[in-house]
DNA sequence: TTCACGCTGTGAATTATTTCACGATATAAA
DNA sequence: TTTATATCGTGAAATAATTCACAGCGTGAA
């Protein structure tokens, strides 16, 4: 099992290093990654060395091979797939944002109240109405779930995915959901991000 | 000078504790915003020491006394102005999210390549053409910026807004960006944490 | 073949963050 | 007034995360 914060900077490795592939690199240095990931050296060599991948002293890492690995630690072979509640601005901006990007991790289907989104298909994904979710998580086979409803309606929604029976809650409401102990969650809280850099920008 | 995480969670509370004063909770005590807050109670007393406030035995925390205090910790007595970059679904979240939320922190501009989104005002905000950032943010006296643009803009983005005289940026774009280092950046990787809340959902 | 170089892998040290645990204390009740 | 109780404040301990620093190695050049 790796740890929380290491697979958040496998992730972003992966992504430069798909980047680094189409451009038609074969080998990267740590020194590089860690300059395009914004870490150091040594921070790039230990993730990597925690999903058991070695580099070579001479040529570095190989992004094909590492690539490959990365994913092997952290996708799922049978691929997993999400569900996004609340299909507001910030619902679609994640739809679009997500799209066919990665081909293990899908956003496969949105829910929402609004009986005008009901069976209209955004960014390939089909919206639901609200009261369906249990039944189409279920049927689908889903595990994750996005939370982008308004803060007073996000612990009901939360309470209707655990019922479901999802194991990880993405919740961008601002509020602390109360989850069962078996259910990974994860809060983007844009308002206290905001603030931090606001604090941060007059004291630093 | 608080440290990064303790303001975090100090904006947090902050929240909460508004949402309680809202309520006529006059007292709270620090179990019971752990709670809210999703931390322990030791952390919440340690984070409420850092900015100096003491509460009482007996009562716990006076609520309305302690909002003051976070305020007079995080806020600029002046208030600080925010400009966003890239009117996009996720930019248009963001406008709807802070408007008129904070008095002392105000996204006060929106910036776009879009010439048919010029001069229209989203959430109280205007939105000007990206040509004039540099001009728009010194005479607002703009001081942080939150860019919301694709990838490929993000780096040239951050770069005019630091030529600008920006101090923080929240960037949205899933790209580290250089900056100077006397800037402050945050970065909010939605995939990143999509892929960690996919990772945990199956391993936890 | 041998050498020099610059990189990786990693134990150890360091730094950051969180939690423990308990004395001090304010209040309500007796 | 005294006592019982539940909480706060915080030094110290524990844990987590990062960085240092260097031995060992693969490769290209001589």
């Amino acid at each position: 099992m790796v740890a929380v914060k290491t697979v958040g900077r496998l992730s972003i490795y992966r992504r430069i290093l798909n980047r680094l592939l189409s451009e038609g690199a074969k080998n990267v240095f740590s020194h590089q990654l860690a300059v395009m990931a914004g870490v150091t050296p040594a921070q790039v060599r230990r993730d990597i060395m925690s999903i058991g991948y070695s580099g070579n002293p001479n040529r570095g890492y190989g992004v094909a091979d590492l690539i490959e690995s990365i994913g092997s630690s952290l996708d799922d072979p049978e691929g997993q797939k999400a569900a996004l509640v609340g299909v507001g601005n910030l619902g679609r901006a994640i739809l679009t944002y997500f799209s066919g990007r990665r081909p293990k991790l899908a956003i496969v289907a949105a829910f929402d109240n609004d009986h005008k989104k009901f069976d209209r298909v955004i960014q390939g994904c089909r919206c639901y109405a609200l009261d369906r979710l249990e039944e189409i998580v279920q049927e689908l086979g889903i595990d994750i779930g996005i939370i982008t409803v308004p803060s007073g309606e996000a612990q009901k929604v939360s309470n209707a995915l655990v019922r479901a029976g999802i194991k990880g809650i993405l919740n961008y409401a601002p509020v602390r959901i109360q989850v069962p102990r078996n259910i990974y969650i994860e809060d983007i809280d844009m308002t206290m991000t905001l603030e931090k850099v606001a604090y941060f920008a007059r004291k630093k």
